[in-house]
DNA sequence: AAGCAGAGCAACCGCGGGTGG
DNA sequence: GCCACCCGCGGTTGCTCTGCT
């Protein structure tokens, strides 16, 4: 890198290292923490013999190094996570991050920037806009509560005993809502769009430290990128997007959205009543946990 | 095979809040 | 109350890899 590597043993003020970080440097710092904890950043940095600054020890450590940081694509119970708590707290990725162990804020950022904010332009729609959001709240989160479901009931698949207790019922928008509240919400001058959804859903505690990418290897224009070992589990992707699209261009209203009805009872044990179906009769949707209350 | 463009991600930067002297 | 320092957060940049032509 641009930057000059000198010795820990050279007393002078050395150039300070920026760009990459070397297995060198990792080992240094995992070293140091393992032993003395993490904090005290720019301490930490001198007294390890790192050529950095304590931001970028930080940084390195938080988003890589750290023992419990999960890495791979987002599963759709994740993805659903970041949109409903996105919808909550907008752009407090960190905030975010504590709903998703093992995840980072860095992570999310990215994933937000990289995948949804590049289907909204591909949709002509800004990303804070009511109309894409309407989009996800009508379309894309249904479908990952969708794949959430299909995948919890697979019998065959490992991880169907930690699916999420996903329950979705019909329920008027709460009156302190701030989607509720939102002018401008009714793009399609449809007053069944104007729902607001509150999306709440459940994990198992030990649900996001593993890996549970499995079932989407068949999704319509999944994509492979990077090492190539991943598969994406973007809903947004392929036959998806081209859908979306239409229905931005064309307003909701003219688009027939794929009516996302499931079998009532055919889910796990915890599984109760959850369709999509409030859109289209007007009604506002609900997904409910056991644990807390998600209110719009 | 080479060049180009786009996507994804790691890392940096600037700012604001918190804390201690 | 003021200042300096540290930490954390969100936004941005730039590098690397992949796929396409």
């Amino acid at each position: 890198m641009d930057a000059i590597w000198m010795e820990p043993s050279c007393g002078r003020a050395a150039e300070l290292r920026r760009g990459p970080w070397t297995v060198e440097e990792d080992a240094l710092l995992a070293g140091y923490v393992a032993a003395h904890g993490e904090g005290r950043w720019n301490e930490l940095a001198l007294a390890a013999g790192l050529r950095r600054t304590g931001k970028s020890c930080r940084l390195r450590w938080l988003n890589y190094l750290r023992p419990d940081v999960r890495r791979g694509d987002f599963t759709p119970r994740e993805q659903l996570l970041i949109l409903e708590l996105h919808f909550r707290w907008g752009n407090r990725w960190s905030k975010i991050a504590q709903e998703l162990p093992g995840r980072t804020d860095n992570e999310i950022k990215n994933y937000w920037r990289t995948r949804v904010q590049k289907h909204a332009k591909q949709l002509n729609c800004d990303v804070n806009s009511d109309q894409f959001r309407d989009v996800m709240r009508h379309v894309w989160m249904p479908r990952l509560l969708e794949r959430i479901q299909a995948t919890s009931m697979a019998p065959s698949v490992e991880h169907a005993e930690s699916s999420p207790a996903v329950y979705l019922m019909k329920k008027s928008a709460a009156p302190n809502s701030p989607l509720a509240g939102r002018s401008g919400m009714c793009h399609s001058s449809s007053s069944r769009a104007c729902s607001s959804v509150s999306l709440e859903v459940q994990f198992p505690s030990n649900q996001l430290v593993m890996n549970d990418a499995g079932g989407a290897a068949d999704w319509p224009g999944s994509e492979r990128r990077g090492n190539g070992s991943a598969q994406s589990d973007d809903m947004f992707d392929g036959s998806w997007s081209e859908l979306l699209a239409r229905a931005c261009e064309d307003g909701a209203d003219s688009v027939l959205f794929p009516d996302f009805e499931l079998g009532q009872d055919t889910a796990d044990t915890t599984s109760g009543v959850w369709s999509t179906s409030g859109y289209n009769s007007g009604t506002d949707l609900q997904v409910l946990s056991a644990s807390s209350s998600y209110y719009y």
